[in-house]
Order: structure tokens, then C-alpha cells, then sequence
DNA sequence: CTTGACTCTATAGCCGACTGTAGACTTTAT
DNA sequence: ATAAAGTCTACAGTCGGCTATAGAGTCAAG
């Protein structure tokens, strides 16, 4: 009755096997087990983590969902759904016909950016540095230019995973 | 040799005013002071701070860099330049130049999303539920719209000036 | 003269998704 | 048998731009 091992074709593996062939680091995919999104099959008796296959799915399917721009949160809560044998149809598409609305948004939004951002530019290019307060770039910027802009923060680039 | 209060006409303001007139709360224009970005032109003998109009011009010239991408670091820079008598408009025009090309990054990635978001939606349209995994919603996904996504962190709404 | 609004400094917290560290233990390879 | 590599827990730090709190002092109106 050993949880762990339980069919040895089912090939348990730990979590540095898992980290390697799903591409996500060791300490991320701990991460992701204290917010919900993946389990170990078992543990073995001195308490390392053991994944069947299907934790590959899994992963597949937190990818799949972070890139259509839902959040953990969101990710967690359906996989607690779908694990209590709901199916949240319903509500997973309301959250992509949101999601899908606030990406919208957002590429009006870095649309007018950019074109301010151009005009300015070129504005430059035509005339040459004009008189201002630093350099006349900025400070020729439309006045509605002026909100906040979205999109530079937190979530930079995954980090080139060493190889030791 | 009052430092402060050098000008009648000048109206050195206090902080509070100047939050009201510019819509940048109390405490921002403290932090704005921390990151270099402005500076009283005095103080009262007790401590507060007074700032005469260019303070406005300053703010302005901040929201209209960061409106364009800008962080405050990088303003700050520009700003300490400008008062060291530099006139860094190659280094700004560097700048401009990069942020116009990630804006454009930026861009193409959103719209990768929202296309896989909306034929994954469209899909379940014509066909209803499918076999799969929690909805037959995300594992529908193409596989190669598995990066990460920007835009969803940190920077939310400004949050709604509150008025007491 | 009191009360309440304002201001001060210093410091901590928030959001999201990780990333890294310390210190102890286990497994694997030589 | 030993050393290197892997794993464990628990928790702090990162990024950017604020936002909030505590505790004390200051100022203007009634």
C-alpha cells in the first residue's frame, strides 16, 4: 500500500525531471503547487515529490491558459472546479469573452501610445530640436497623450533558465 | 534671506494644492520627490514644503514621458542631465526610438493573443462543447500560443482619487 | 483655545508571477 | 565511502509605481 510507486510502467518521476521536460524551473513548479495548479502523485518516504504523466497535461493546460492572459487565480479556481466535477463552461467562457474584451482595450490603448510616441518622433526628424524644456521631444507630446500606460512592469521576460 | 516665500506674486504653494491642481495625490508627489523627479523650491521654517508654478511644467513633462513609456528612472536621469546643464537629446531620442520598438513588440504579441483567443472562442461557437480535458475551451488552443503574456501585473487602474 | 485639517518622516504593503536563499536532508555516481 | 547533485521547507526579494500606516508636529477657522 505504498502510495508512491504504485505501477511502475507509469514511470513517477521528481520534480527535476518534471522541471526539465516541461521547460518550467524546480522552485516554479513548487510555486505552482502552493497556489493550487498542480499536486505530486505521491511522495516517496523521505518526502520527495513523485508526478505521474498527467502533470504534463496539466502544465500544458496552465500554459495554454496563461497565455490567453488569465491569471493564476483564475487558472486555480478552474482546476478546483473541474476537480470537484463541475464542468465551468459557462463561466471559463465568460472569463475569455472578458479577457478578450480587456485585450482589446489594451491595443487601442498602446495604439495611441505608439502613434503619439511617432508623431513625436517625426516631428523631430522634420523640425530638429526645438525650444523646450528639455529637448522639445517630450514636451511636444499632445496633451491627451497623457495617461497611464499599461504593459511595463512585473512580468518581464522568463529569465534565460541556467544551465549549470 | 528667506529661502521661501521669495516672491509674493510667485504663490509658493503647499503640497496639498498642488495635488489638488495637478490630480497627483499627497503622497506621489513625496515619492515623485524620493525618485528626483521634483523638488520644492523651499520649505517653511517648519518643514513643509512650497513649490512655485514650475512645479506644474515639471509634472506635466512626467506624465507626458511616462504617458509615452518611459520609467521614472529613465525621467529622473533626464531630468538630473538637464540640470546639469546637458542637453541629453541623442540619449532621449535613443530612448524614444527603443520604446517605439518595443511598443511595437508589444503590439504583435497582443494581437497573437487576442487571435488564439478569438478562434478558440469562434471554434466553440460553431461546435459546441468538445471532448477534453476542463471545457475543450483552452485545450483547443494552438500550441504555439504558449508564451507568456505582458500586461496583466502591477499597474492596474490609477484607482480612483478618493475625495474626503 | 480647541478642534480638525493639513503636513512631516519613516517604513511597510500591494499587485502578479515568479526567483532566490539558507540550512538540512537524500540520493546517485565514482 | 565520499562527494556532488538533487530535494526539502520556509520565507525574503524582485520588478514598477504607487498607496497606506503610524505617530508626531503645525496651522487656520470658529
Amino acid at each position: 500500500m505504498t502510495p508512491a510507486k504504485r505501477d511502475a510502467r507509469g514511470s513517477l518521476r521528481k520534480i527535476g525531471e518534471v522541471a526539465k521536460r516541461s521547460d518550467i524551473a524546480v522552485e516554479t513548479l513548487r510555486f505552482y503547487e502552493s497556489r493550487g495548479l498542480i499536486e505530486p502523485a505521491g511522495r516517496t518516504a523521505s518526502g520527495y515529490r513523485l508526478y505521474d504523466d498527467s502533470v504534463f497535461e496539466r502544465l500544458a493546460f496552465v500554459k495554454k491558459s496563461q497565455a490567453v492572459g488569465f491569471t493564476l487565480d483564475q487558472i486555480a479556481w478552474i482546476i478546483a472546479e473541474a476537480r470537484e466535477g463541475r464542468r465551468p463552461c459557462a463561466e471559463v467562457r465568460k472569463m475569455a469573452r472578458q479577457r478578450l474584451n480587456e485585450l482589446d482595450e489594451k491595443l487601442a490603448e498602446l495604439r495611441r501610445y505608439r502613434r503619439d510616441l511617432k508623431r513625436t518622433l517625426d516631428a523631430w526628424d522634420r523640425e530638429g530640436v526645438k525650444e523646450g524644456m528639455i529637448c522639445g521631444l517630450i514636451e511636444g507630446l499632445d496633451a491627451a497623450a497623457v495617461r497611464p500606460l499599461p504593459g511595463r512592469s512585473g512580468r518581464r521576460q522568463p529569465a534565460e533558465r541556467r544551465k549549470p
